[in-house]
DNA sequence: ATATTCGGCTAAATCGTTTTAGCACTATAA
DNA sequence: TTATAGTGCTAAAACGATTTAGCCGAATAT
């Protein structure tokens, strides 16, 4: 592979003068224009590739950024990353997957952490995070200084700048939505207990109820699973299965996926969606159209979360170098959902 | 950060024996026990982590694969990167992602392919790639000698490697499941025309059909789309309100998502599936069993084809740095796909 | 006539590793 | 007594870029 001196040589200059070329250092040397042209065409000519790994050597800025954490065998997460890539690669750094397999145990967590270490990160996104695995991250990153950044994970204890979707915000949507179709009697099929984010959005989903002067009965709050089809069947048939009178009229699912286990229960009770039951889930993933009756949803737009964080951090790193001022940050983003209007909702019967 | 002559300085010996102690070269230097022990502690204690980018430049060996191609919106694509990560993780490497945005137009596959050598990954799988795009890459991938491979896609005209699904089988196993069950008018949605895929898929099936002694009338195929519902929509519409006794009883459909939306539209025009009509999906995405009904699908394992071309194209860099024999590999590895039986085919009535 | 500036370039140090060649010393062998 | 071998370590040269300091001659200013 060729190298810079190489060119050098060609053309009968320093390496130096090639390097200004090269990298337009016009504030560093001046060069003729003669000179930068005879260079440019040889560069060209002779196919020359810049070596990033030496350059990051030499100046100390890889240009890379790392994101940590996430199973992407999930949508959700590959649209995040996809959004982060996007917008970091148009920044001319690149990204570096470092996943925590199996669950993201200690070991898994503490070997990709210590690598982000090697790689000498510029920033790092961390997805998807147990307690301790944030802990762990976060002192490595304080330890070795580069910051960082939480993705689509609220930890309320750690005061690391992060990104979500407007969960509150989402919930209201779908719950005043329901609401205006005229129903009284709406459940909710969370995910499963030991997710961090369920007590969260339970809250956020009987506050809303409340200011419209509903209550929840315990029974009405089931928990589902985010990715298994069993406990969300479970949850979907015991509410559904409820006499009718007490029956509700409207579930309120937190994912998409518990959503389609409903329909698929409903369906099996002989319930007519949405004439006998409106049914709204939460994410909008890909297959939400595709299911049938097409599904009502909360959109969050986590190719947009995965853009916002990427800028974030790159604007972070940028700032650290330029100034030691500390930098201040919006500690929390939350990215505005949407809610999606198609056919599992209507007004009870 | 710490550097290795730092851990000498502390410890009082060269920066030679500490690395020869941190990468555990006995064959190249002997080092006494006691000197290993300080050393260590010494790296432990003050916190040492080895620069990759620095060693990359000296060993020439960046330990990076890169992965080009592919939108990770889509789980598929997900599941491949997150097998390959996998596998490329457990042999200490790293892999670097390299999309190719906007639908991998000429400009973003060029400078994702110049990126590719920049970075001067060791090999680089690509993904989802069109014709010229493994053009491109094939050209600058011999040009700078690195190892290449295709995965998910199949190049008839070219030499590379690839890994792809065992499609043929896979379409075998579905059609006999059907004809098994005794349907005799089965039809096909397929994805859009303009994927490569497509005219190898659709060959197969016509020939099980065959095989089997029936006919595929031209009107029982049409095309859908893998990721858009209009186009899936109107196929199985087009499909399904043929006249009774010219209707097909089962549908093979060459996506899962096709799958979905024709159970949509067998819904509206109040054909009971599988009562009326068998669906038989390809792929198995996460949705498939919380479709309503449960789909029945020709799983095709995503994870695994990701571990397979990692596993490979580790194994092709391995090789030509040991041997100059010219390597030989199977030029195309099919990964087996899985009949998985849910809720979508029974016989016909 | 001398000083200053400017235009165009280069030498050499540097980034943090790995690795080759070899030094100095001791122990054993001939 | 002199080879020979072995033990434990180090100096210094890479790897391929960037960057600082400075050189040389010509033009301009004083």
């Amino acid at each position: 592979m060729l190298k810079i001196s190489d060119i050098a040589q060609r053309t009968g200059v320093s390496s130096s003068t090639v390097s200004f070329v090269l990298n337009d250092r016009h504030e560093a040397a001046r060069i003729s224009e003669t000179t930068r042209q005879k260079v440019l065409a040889a560069a060209e000519e002779m196919g020359y590739r810049a070596n990033h790994g030496a350059r990051a050597m030499r100046t100390g800025n890889t240009r890379m950024i790392g994101i940590l954490g996430g199973d992407l065998a999930w949508e959700q997460v590959g649209a995040m990353v996809a959004g982060a890539l996007e917008e970091i690669e148009s920044h001319d750094y690149t990204l570096k997957l470092l996943p925590t397999p199996m669950g993201g145990n200690a070991d898994s967590v503490e070997s990709a952490v210590r690598r982000s270490s090697e790689l000498r990160l510029q920033g790092a996104i961390g997805m998807h995070l147990s307690g301790p695995a944030i802990a762990l991250f976060e002192a490595e990153a304080k330890r070795y200084k580069y910051p960082l950044l939480l993705l689509d994970t609220r930890a309320p204890g750690s005061a690391l700048p992060s990104v979500v979707s407007d969960d509150a915000c989402g919930i209201a949507d779908a719950v005043e939505y329901l609401f205006g179709l005229g129903h009284r009697r709406i459940a909710l099929i969370s995910g499963a207990a030991s997710d961090a984010i369920v007590p969260l959005r339970q809250s956020a989903f009987r506050a809303t109820l409340q200011s419209h002067g509903l209550s929840l009965p315990d029974h009405y709050v089931q928990n589902g699973d985010f990715t298994l089809l069993a406990p969300s069947i479970d949850a979907a048939r015991a509410l559904l299965s409820l006499p009718t009178g007490e029956r509700p009229t409207a579930l309120f699912c937190m994912g998409d996926f518990i959503a389609m286990a409903a329909i698929q229960i409903a369906n099996e009770l002989n319930l007519k969606v949405p004439q006998d039951l409106s049914i709204i889930g939460f994410a909008d993933f890909a297959m939400a159209q595709f299911a049938n009756p097409p599904l009502t949803t909360v959109r969050q737009d986590f190719t947009e979360m995965g853009r916002v964080a990427a800028r974030q951090i790159l604007q972070i790193c940028g700032q650290s170098g330029k100034s030691d001022a500390s930098p201040q940050f919006d500690s929390c983003i939350e990215v505005p959902t949407q809610l999606i209007l198609r056919g599992t909702c209507g007004p009870p019967n």
